[in-house]
DNA sequence: CCTGAAATACTTCAAAA
DNA sequence: TTTTGAAGTATTTCAGG
């Protein structure tokens, strides 16, 4: 399942992890790599599904979303098709983990307010036990993994 | 905190949410706006910290880190500092949410193997009681808020 | 916010090491 | 695999409306 990455491959991972809007010249001269070189070499990344995607990260309380929240959802059975409709449908729902023990489902949850937040969790309520704690504060920036 | 959008900033932030390596005259199109504008609006977004960054997001599988975990730490007292100090060093701590409950820490963690996890796990085992969760899949490709 | 023009930068390709 | 250099294209920026 994994790729072979040698140096400059994370090096190009590192840059475009912490600015993904640079231009290939931009980035090959970071990395030290001619804008041909460059170009083949972030085009292998993306279609061997290193790098999955580029994305702009907004500041949810700018956009209207004050309220995050993270949700433990113990989901008993094995009917997770109304789970899912319900993952399409609600575009509050930002992240999804499906994970071992009690709790099989961790949620993160954007609301524009607590009664929103509370109609969230009504609509979750159906699905099994929650566990709900409002978000403080991200105690990190933006990061993904390095070189191990 | 909250900063008055229109359709077409929210159009801005949509796009660049999916695909953040488009081109500013390439957005233009998009979102039905000359290049010069729209230069105009993400400049302004990006001052504004609605724009927080633009990031590469990697297949943690593929660069080496197939096991990941949330890990939720009761964390007595208030001496938060040591623990500060071990986010800013392992660097397989990618997230990590403050919040209310008797869990006060949230944390995603990205491990090379089961062995890395015990190892990571037993450094934040010092901090306080851990509860970890292995997580078997994501269910949603990335996604950011949208239009409240 | 648009247009249009100028300057710059970028991407792509072929050839060669 | 990478570099170089050239050609074509696209983008960015800025002034004027």
């Amino acid at each position: 399942m994994a790729v072979n990455l040698d140096d400059v491959d994370w090096a190009i991972i590192r840059e475009l992890q912490r600015e993904a809007r640079i231009s290939l010249s931009e980035l090959g001269r970071r990395v030290s790599l001619s804008p041909s070189a460059t170009t083949e070499r972030v085009r292998q990344l993306e279609t061997t599904g290193v790098i999955a995607g580029y994305h702009a990260v907004v500041d949810l309380a700018k956009v209207g979303y004050p309220v995050l929240a993270v949700v433990r959802l113990k989901y008993p059975g094995n009917h997770h098709q109304p789970l899912r409709r319900l993952l399409a449908e609600r575009r509050e729902i930002l992240e999804c983990l499906r994970t071992t023990g009690d709790d099989c489902y961790t949620l993160k949850v954007a609301a524009t307010s607590m009664e929103h937040l509370e109609k969230l969790m009504d609509e979750l309520a159906g699905f099994g036990s929650t566990t709900t704690s409002v978000v403080y504060s991200q105690t990190l920036p933006y990061r993904g993994p390095e070189r191990p």
